[in-house]
RNA sequence: GGAGAGGUGUCUGAGUGGUCGAAAGAGCACGCCUGGAAAGUGUGUAUACUUCAAAAGGGUAUCGAGGGUUCGAAUCCCUCCCUCUCCGCCA
């Protein structure tokens, strides 16, 4: 959620980015300042009559102490209508208030100056790309078929107990699962990032403080009875850890990382693009997250960046960066680097981690602050990114390494998975 | 799930209708003291909104959350959330 304030002081820059983003509803930020003029004039109307208010009933107060009964009545009947004055002024700046935050919300944060135009993602710029891309035999197999050939993953058993998108990983399958999670958190603590476990549903709070609400309400699972939602990605809890938290300015910046399966609804996505493991409802992804100075968070951002490249480079995958467009950013972000891994057996690219800055987008909502310099509160910049998404690399490992002796499991894997083979 | 107790600032903790944004202590920050430190001592130490050109200052709100009673609520009433103790259940 963007600051009102900005706004105000800001209005020309506001439109030319949200341009950027190709955001269709430029009236809202003109529609936002009158209603927060709305609200500063309310707010101040309400307060002055607070203020008579306290003084008479201070002054009563003061009368009957004194024994001066006869005064304190007077006092008393002259207190008048102040109290349905400052009732009726608290509901029209509740509903103002209301008004403005359902605008406000609608905006999606500024893409960064260094954001192309574009809507789609063949606008997205490649940043880079790094590694051969394999050449296979004539006989190669997309990883669905791999996966049922060496027994890895059963598609089917998951749709019985569950539903499609929910794959079963048997034998190999699953220990490469729990080989590459653990490789992805000792990577992301070596870089500096201390793990957290948390949990796997969070309440509407949450939702709001890391803006999949109200934007994503439709994509996530919804537990009616307590009213909880499944986390679509770890970014949600672990940044709500610090939701109404104060820092203190040696605290940042903080890094931390997790694992933990994300549930995804993924309304309307059928068909063969979304095959195999290319597109799932639940799967296993380790996140970074990091809070970060205003100063220094797209020095940050390069960081987070760089060690998830690392470990592509680790796993021998060949890959590209892309920077994306603004039409094909998420909401919340400022700017945003998609990793994808070039699927041989598939040919094409897969993205397999986003790592973004939401500089204060996310810290508004959540009221994260640090006290800087000069021992003010400030908004603290949001950063996070996958380090990585399991599937989709499982895919890739597979379809990349695939042989006549069978599917060769990248070195640094070896002592996770303990073999070096699954044929 | 049942019965009871309770939720106050960074922490401990006082406060049962007005003098309470809130005693006292601890912690922390700065100063004095000291060769330096400890002890001692002095001062300061919430957040948000708003007013103001800005600073200073002023106003308003906040004692788990929301509503109510009252001229006036941390204090009384209602609803919800959470914590603790006992019982029940249980990986």
């Amino acid at each position: 959620m963007l600051q009102v304030s900005y706004i105000r002081d800001n209005r020309e820059q506001v439109l030319e980015r949200l341009a950027v983003k190709n955001f269709k509803q430029p009236e809202l930020v003109d529609e936002i300042i009158g209603l927060d003029d709305k609200r500063r004039s309310t707010q101040t109307s309400m307060d002055t009559v607070s203020a008579e208010a306290n003084a008479a009933a201070k002054q009563i107060g003061e009368l009957m102490r004194a024994g001066k009964k006869a005064e304190a009545e007077e006092v008393k009947s002259k207190t008048g209508t102040w109290k349905e004055d400052i009732k009726k002024f608290a509901e029209q700046l509740a509903a103002t208030e209301e008004e403005l935050y359902q605008k406000l919300v609608l905006l999606p944060n500024l893409p960064h100056s260094s954001v192309p135009k574009g809507l789609t993602p063949e606008e997205n710029e490649v940043v880079l790309e790094n590694g051969a891309k394999p050449e296979l035999p004539a006989n190669a197999l997309p990883h669905w078929e791999l996966a049922a050939k060496y027994s890895l993953i059963d598609f089917e058993l998951g749709v019985k107990i569950t539903g499609a998108g929910f794959p079963v990983y048997k034998n190999k399958g699953a220990k490469l699962q729990r080989a590459l999670i653990n490789y992805f958190i000792d990577e992301a603590e070596k870089a500096g990032y201390s793990e957290v476990s948390v949990p796997l549903m969070v309440n509407k709070d949450s939702g709001f403080g890391t803006g999949q609400l109200p934007d994503k309400e439709g994509q996530m699972y919804f537990v009616n009875e307590d009213e909880l939602y499944l986390i679509p990605t770890a970014e949600v809890p672990i940044t709500n850890l610090y939701r109404d938290v104060i820092l203190k300015g040696d605290d940042l910046p903080v890094k931390n990382c997790g694992h933990t399966p994300c549930f995804r609804r993924e309304a309307g996505s059928y068909g063969a693009h979304v095959r195999g493991l290319n597109r799932l409802h639940q799967f296993d992804k380790v996140e970074i997250v990091q809070i970060a100075h205003p100063d220094k968070s797209y020095e940050t951002l390069e960081l987070m960046s760089a060690h998830v490249q690392g470990l592509l480079q680790n796993l021998g995958l060949p890959y590209r960066v892309l920077r994306l467009c603004g039409g094909d950013m998420g909401f919340g972000s400022a700017l945003t680097y998609d990793m994808e891994t070039w699927s041989a057996a598939q040919q094409r690219w897969l993205e397999v981690s986003s790592v973004s800055n939401f500089e204060t987008f996310q810290s508004n909502r959540l009221k994260l602050r640090f006290r800087n310099a000069e021992g003010k509160t400030q908004l603290a910049h949001t950063l996070n990114g996958s380090a990585l998404a399991l599937p989709r690399i499982v895919a890739t490992l597979l379809e990349n390494n695939q042989t006549e002796r069978g599917i060769k499991i990248p070195e640094v894997l070896v002592p996770y998975t303990k073999f070096e083979w699954i044929d």
